[in-house]
DNA sequence: GTCTTTATAGTCGTACTGACTATTAAGGGG
DNA sequence: CCCCTTAATAGTCAGTACGACTATAAAGAC
């Protein structure tokens, strides 16, 4: 077939579904909710829906966002498209073609009002098997593609409110990846990034507890990561 | 919405979109097809097709991958979902959905037989400009997604024969990144990455003209390259 | 105060890389 | 046949980055 110019085809049914990842309590956590019908009824299940007629994929994925998260303003949260599922038999009722989205944010509001009145809620990744559909498959790939991420793009501060510190951006990294990380190397290859973080310039200090009192920076300009933060990649040889 | 329980949607088109990339006399090559109808009639498109009703994008791809490249197995060839395209205007027929892949190949045969009665050729990359629809958009994401992935996977032999010289995969980061890069260097770090390349055994060497005649290597079984081969990215700043 | 905890500063040696130079092995042209 | 060109391969050297540490500072807990 050239250029869709054949003119017997399928209809189907498009949806997005969303692997929105958040940290609490150190800990990766998804956004799941309980499905009331069949299939899988009764199971948890990423967020998702219809696009509607005049939507992208994009825009049906920042709108389940708002409604799913409860937030007033997600134009902010970073939303990137994963990929696309589309195994015939991935819905049992009928063919559904689905593009995955990973959107990221920082700890939410616990109360995740909105949306309908299907139970949301937040659950450990580790806790997270057995989900309806395909959700296993989009949920790992979400949380491959943001461990990768994080190795050469500035990503993590998307997990991070406005101001953190150091030591919250590198629980970041340890938590997404599961390996600790030396502070003191960590803090000099952060700092050394250009437009990676700028340091908050009113002398702002903050405290969550005990310890020294860290310094606060924000998200700087910057994307991408040169050189890359690599995790210690060293298996199997000593290199 | 909540896990796909709601019951009106609209149904879609789903279309494969192929970027299909060689290396032809050292330039990137695009696979491209002509529009014999409207929309785009006589305008170059990327190839590409409906979904069947019970096959799922992959599988749609490499179909296609077979029928207008007109080779007889194309299961060794590296083909990679990009993204999905979603944009409500993007075909101005109908509401279309398409998955778009990236397709890599050695230098293959001129005759594109196979497929349609449609004109296909190989155009340069720096060439096609002015496709149909959203394409020059599409070849150009996967024109990006290849350079990156040059960087910190193995991918690049999949622009080259079962066997190769170091300097034949040398090109191919020269021509997909555009720049120069040092030929001692470039050997020593690829010989140094274990599992990306294996010498041929058979003291087997081949020239293809001038100079001393070069040692033949073939793919390693590693598809991950660490430390990656960094585009040198210092820009604005000298590093 | 002392202890614990966390942030921050700095050191040291190794690995990696960019920029080179040198040598080897072919073909081409006189 | 000699010399020049071309391309592959070998090797050097210095700067940078990074992993593994040690040390100091500044807070809360007891």
């Amino acid at each position: 077939m050239r250029g869709y110019d054949k003119h017997a085809f399928e209809p189907f049914a498009v949806t997005v579904d969303l692997a929105v990842l958040t940290l609490r309590a150190g800990a990766l956590h998804a956004l799941l909710v309980e499905r009331g019908q069949e299939p899988y009824a009764g199971r948890w299940a990423l967020p998702g829906g219809f696009l509607l007629p005049e939507e992208s994929a994009e825009t049906a994925a920042r709108r389940e966002l708002a409604e799913e998260t409860g937030l007033a303003d997600v134009t902010g949260l970073h939303l990137e498209q994963l990929r696309t599922y589309s195994e015939p038999g991935r819905d049992p009722r009928m063919r559904v073609v689905s593009v995955a989205f990973a959107a990221l944010l920082p700890d939410p509001p616990e109360p995740l009002g909105g949306g309908d009145a299907a139970e949301a809620r937040w659950m450990p990744y580790d806790e997270a098997a057995g989900l309806a559909f395909d959700h296993d498959r989009i949920l790992a790939d979400a949380r491959d593609r943001v461990g990768a991420k994080l190795e050469y793009t500035c990503l993590a501060t998307a997990f991070c409110p406005a101001e953190f510190t150091l030591g919250e951006l590198q629980q970041v990294y340890e938590t997404v990846w599961g390996t600790a990380l030396d502070r003191p190397n960590f803090r000099r290859k952060v700092l050394a990034t250009p437009g990676f973080v700028e340091a908050v310039p009113g002398a702002a200090r903050l405290t969550g507890g005990r310890g020294k009192p860290a310094a606060l920076y924000r998200a700087g300009p910057a994307t991408v990561l040169h050189p890359p933060l690599l995790r210690t990649p060293r298996e199997g040889r000593p290199a």
